[in-house]
DNA sequence: ATTATTGTATTATGAACTTAATACAATAAT
DNA sequence: ATTATTGTATTAAGTTCATAATACAATAAT
């Protein structure tokens, strides 16, 4: 899963949900060390400020946490990360159903259209 | 509808997209009138160069156009609604079923997730 | 003990976005 | 004919975002 950013929102945002991303598909697993804040801002091709400060609303989510100087690591809560992903699968259900209905299609509708379209492939 | 902005994504880009909605939706019909900038822009609460922005975008698209000192309404192509209401639903389902598939969800899953959800009430 | 890497902080610069305050020409309304 | 409303343009100011270039203390690695 490579980074994909576009330009219609604030980088930072874009990185943060990136991030919560790896981190409850298991890309970055409970427990495991993150790379560090230049690393991950070289892979991602942005400042190092910029993804300063993803990562610390990450943590201030209780989602990774900081040792001082050796780096940053997943939370060892294997209950939160799970927790978050419900959570962000839930939002993008809510938003996505919200939205289809300001523009008139009921669930029964949406259901219709969503299995005419073709699966993603692995 | 109200006019629902946040604050992550520039309010012009957003205020395209709820000008869209309206158009598509009926609320401003095929020919009819659309209120001036500064109508709009009392609405919506934001400046009359930003919604001005929002606009000029909308004539790009072909959503609308203007008539010199009477004022702007919406094409008279039925048509051409129809088919930017059919883009908007098909980008939306696009984008959701990508970030499903993201975090892991097969197609099936999503399917009975949203069975699950409740109907947004009219 | 020395070196390298860690997160963190600071200052400066530029771009994009938004608001504010006007102004003007064209024309619809009166 | 006069007035009001239309889209449009301009200039200035402030905010947020992002990059760049450093710097520093703590500590892991050597």
């Amino acid at each position: 899963m490579a980074w994909s950013l576009q330009s219609d929102r604030p980088l930072y945002a874009q990185l943060v949900g990136q991030l919560q991303r790896m981190i409850v598909t298991g890309v970055y697993p409970a427990g495991s060390r993150l790379p560090s804040v230049r690393e991950l801002a070289a892979e991602a091709a942005v400042n190092p400020n910029t993804m300063q400060r993803a990562l610390v609303k990450l943590e201030e989510d209780g989602l990774i946490f900081t040792q001082r100087t050796s780096g940053r690591y997943v939370t060892e809560e294997q209950e939160k990360i799970m927790e978050t992903k419900k959570e962000m699968a839930e939002q993008l259900i809510f938003q996505f159903m919200e939205d289809m209905s300001y523009l008139g299609y009921t669930k029964e509708q949406t259901m219709t259209m969503i299995n005419r379209t073709e699966e993603k492939s692995k």
